[in-house]
Order: C-alpha cells, then sequence, then structure tokens
DNA sequence: TTAATATATGCAAAAGAATCTCATTATTAT
DNA sequence: ATAATAATGAGATTCTTTTGCATATATTAA
C-alpha cells in the first residue's frame, strides 16, 4: 500500500492519511472500528480528529483500499484490503477475527443469486461464535 | 405464535405486546425496523411509543421469538422467527428481501467453524444486490 | 372482585455512532 | 513562490437506540 494509491484515487497525500495508512498496515489489528483508530493515533501523538478518521476511511473506502465491516456491536470496523475476497469468523468474547474463504461456498452464493435473478454487488458472511481460548 | 409464547418467556400480555406480534405475523412486510413497525402502528391509531417498540422488540428478541438483522443501512430489522433459520438476499435499490437456506453452506459454515476451533453461536449471511426489477 | 405487587408504558432526556459545517491550513499544479 | 483546490479540526448536528422516572396496566392472592 503506496502514496501511488492514494494519488490514484485522486487523494491528496496528507499526513493523517498516512499515518491511518500506516497503521492499518502495521497488522497488530486487522480489523478496527474507527475509534480505535483515532485513539492508537493518539498514543502515538497524531493530532488528528475523529472526524477525519472517519472521513478518511470513507474515503478509502471508496477508492477500494478499504473494507467496513458491520460486526454486531455498534462500530463498524475497517480492514485495509489484501487482494482476495474473504469472510470472517468473529469471537464474541475476545473480538478475535479471523478470515476464511471457501470455494464451494462462493459457488453456492452465485447460483442463489442467480437462481433469484439478483446481480450481486457484495456479499457478507459472519459466523460468530467462541474461539479456542474462549470456550 | 400466541400469548402462550409470550407466557412461557415471562412476559406480561399487553397491548403493545400484542399489537407488534399481530403486526409481524400480518405478513405484508417479514422485515422491517423497529420505526417501521412504530409508524405501522400509528397508521392504526395505537399509541404506542418507539421506545416501547424497541424495548419489546428486544424482549421478543431475547426470547426467542424475533431475530434482529443488521443489514446496510443504518437501522435493525427484526424478522418474526419461523421455524428454520435461513440467509437473505437484500436488493440495494428496493430494499426486497429474499429468504434462503442452502444445506452445503451451513455443512461448509460449520467445517470453517471446526477447524479452526471456534463453537459457532450465530451466523449472518447476506448477499447484497439488484433485485429482477431493479438491474 | 378487589387490593396488593410487580411489570410495563410513555415521554423526555441521554448516549453512542457517524456526518456535516465552516473557518483555517496544507497540498498541488503553475 | 503563488494561486487554486482540497483537506483538516473542532464542534454542532443528525440519526438510531437506550434509559430514567412517574404513571398506568396486568397479574396474583385474598
Amino acid at each position: 500500500m503506496e502514496t501511488a494509491d492514494l494519488k490514484k484515487a485522486g487523494l491528496k497525500i496528507t499526513l493523517p492519511r498516512m499515518k491511518i495508512l500506516e497503521l492499518m498496515e502495521s497488522g497488530d489489528l486487522r480489523h478496527q472500528s474507527a475509534e480505535d483508530i483515532y485513539k492508537a493515533l493518539l498514543k502515538q501523538d497524531e493530532e488528528i480528529g475523529l472526524a477525519t478518521v472517519y472521513r478518511v476511511l470513507t474515503q478509502f473506502e471508496g477508492a477500494g483500499l478499504v473494507t467496513r465491516h458491520h460486526f454486531e456491536g455498534g462500530q463498524a470496523v475497517f480492514e485495509l484490503n489484501h487482494g482476495e475476497h474473504h469472510d470472517h469468523l468473529v469471537c464474541i468474547s475476545c473480538g478475535k477475527v479471523v478470515e476464511f474463504m471457501d470455494d464451494v461456498i462462493e459457488q453456492h452464493q452465485n447460483q442463489i443469486a442467480k437462481a433469484n435473478n439478483f446481480t450481486i454487488t457484495e456479499h457478507s458472511l459472519i459466523i460468530y461464535g467462541r474461539c479456542e481460548n474462549c470456550q
């Protein structure tokens, strides 16, 4: 992920945008709410407003750099796109998120859409449960 | 769906609860937001507050009578439970909702959860797209 | 049927998430 | 470096949902 991607999206290279990208790339947490990101930036002494974080994330989403997920629990979470589409397992206890991808499921979704004369624009499959450590 | 279900859930049989149940059974719209329900009740000249609608729906959800879905677009929608679990196709243009159920997808979800040592509590599969009339 | 009690309701206020306004500041193309 | 354009921060605002509290309603036992 680089400045080139921002340019391509017609977005100026600004400090807030760079910092948010960096933070999302830096990997500890791949799925964070706007507020998580805002707080993480504060901890790094970056004075970036929450409104800016929301704005930037929405622009990134529009540019296809980021995906917004509506997991349960109020706030949307954002994830940096990395190639392949995938779905999610979410632990309702500790919040752990595992990504997965299943071709058979994808295929069946396409069939179902077709059978109902729907043109798919996107889909969201989330499995909620308890992870290994939270049984 | 009957008063017995309310009793079983330890809920008193009250007018708001009956009216909301009736409305949700009466079938025109199987997936409605709390506000949709509130407005529909107003049209029937039932003076039931929005807060009550939210409270009752949340209680119904807790009692397993109703399922809350977080489709895209701000408001949660509520659906009266009718036996089998199922997933949803949602038209992003007209809001039409089609229910479906696919055993192969269900099976694969279970496998995936197992492979990742998750105990499933629930899952949500939503396919967004355009329906026949909205292409 | 009535009285006692436990719950539910309506309204207004509050809380939480996300967006918008607008004056100021930064970035880009010239 | 400058002008033109876009982005930012802070706070106000909107929208959805929840809560507090005084009143009203339903249930239970007498």
